[in-house]
DNA sequence: AATTCATTTCATTTTGAATTGAAAAACATC
DNA sequence: GATGTTTTTCAATTCAAAATGAAATGAATT
């Protein structure tokens, strides 16, 4: 039995338990990821270094998660980016590693700021254009539309400001 | 001059700008049905109905749009399951004509419940099985992982309690 | 300066979600 | 119940986004 657990524990110096975790935290991140609109692979480098407790390489990322060079090699330059990943060449190094961050900001800011904000601003924006255009109208129509424009207009308007309250209370 | 608004103005009982709002206003909600992981031809078909006064049957949706019926038969029949659009049949009617409904709510409850949620609370529990497993580890790794899943555990944690929050505030 | 190994780049391939459209079904009308 | 019309369904197609992997680049080592 002692057996049994040294020959799941100890694999080339890492614990096969561990990896599997390791796996399964992949998994885990990679549907978040999806859930905001970023690729999976983004989540499962992430996941991974989440679960590693030593920084990894890009090889050892490669063949733990099965994924092409070209996948890892981008994806942790966005997640160096987004600051999610600290890379870490310690002096004599020949290769970079990378460890994860703990903290939820990063993510949280990078939705916000990249994904919804600029998008909100967009269509704000267009809505207030089409505002300017009722004018030309024929009265009962334009009426319509005049309240309904406005109802979008302070959905924007109220998600906007809504925003600095999730980024206080989730970063 | 005159001349030029009374053109421009009537069409086959439609006013021309109308259409053209109609159009850009299926556009905007285009983008906010894809932000939200939607098919954008979801936001299409809501943001027509929502400028439009008087509620479209589907072949009108499908030419303004110029989009397939089968789109929009599935978006339409989406839309009326998310509570989003109103079907209604007048009596002496051979179509089913649909209007939108003008609250946010139908959507951020159908993201939230249907998305968001959901996932989360996946995500949690695989969690909460990976935190199970982390007695076999040895020592060292174990705390760390610890700690970690711990703290992924607190995010889920908090983002679920702060659902009911958005919702109160948006819906 | 030549070699080796790590990393980036990017043209191609894969994948999967959304869309199409034609056929089937449902529905209304005579 | 036969006819004409609207709606649904679903196999096939399309297409954009992601992944691949081989070649180019870069950096360290001898």
């Amino acid at each position: 039995m002692s057996k049994l657990v040294f020959e799941s524990t100890i694999r080339g110096g890492e614990d096969v338990s561990v990896l599997k975790i390791q796996r399964e935290m992949a998994e885990v991140f990679a549907d978040l990821a999806d859930l905001f609109g970023n690729p999976a692979s983004l989540g499962s480098i992430y996941g991974l270094l989440f679960a590693s407790p030593e920084p990894l390489s890009m090889e050892e990322i490669v063949e733990r998660l099965d994924i092409s060079t070209g996948t890892a090699s981008q994806g942790l330059r966005r997640l160096v980016e987004m600051q999610a990943i600290l890379p870490q060449k310690e002096d004599g190094d020949r290769v970079t590693r990378y460890g994860a961050k703990l903290e939820l900001r990063p993510f949280v800011a990078m939705f916000l700021n990249q994904q919804l904000l600029p998008r909100l601003e967009h269509s704000s924006s267009r809505i207030a254009e089409l505002q300017s255009r009722l004018a030309d109208l024929t009265p009962p129509t334009r009426r319509v539309l005049e309240t309904r424009l406005e109802r979008a207009s302070k959905w924007h308007h109220r998600a906007k400001t809504f925003l600095p309250l999730i980024r206080r209370f989730l970063g």
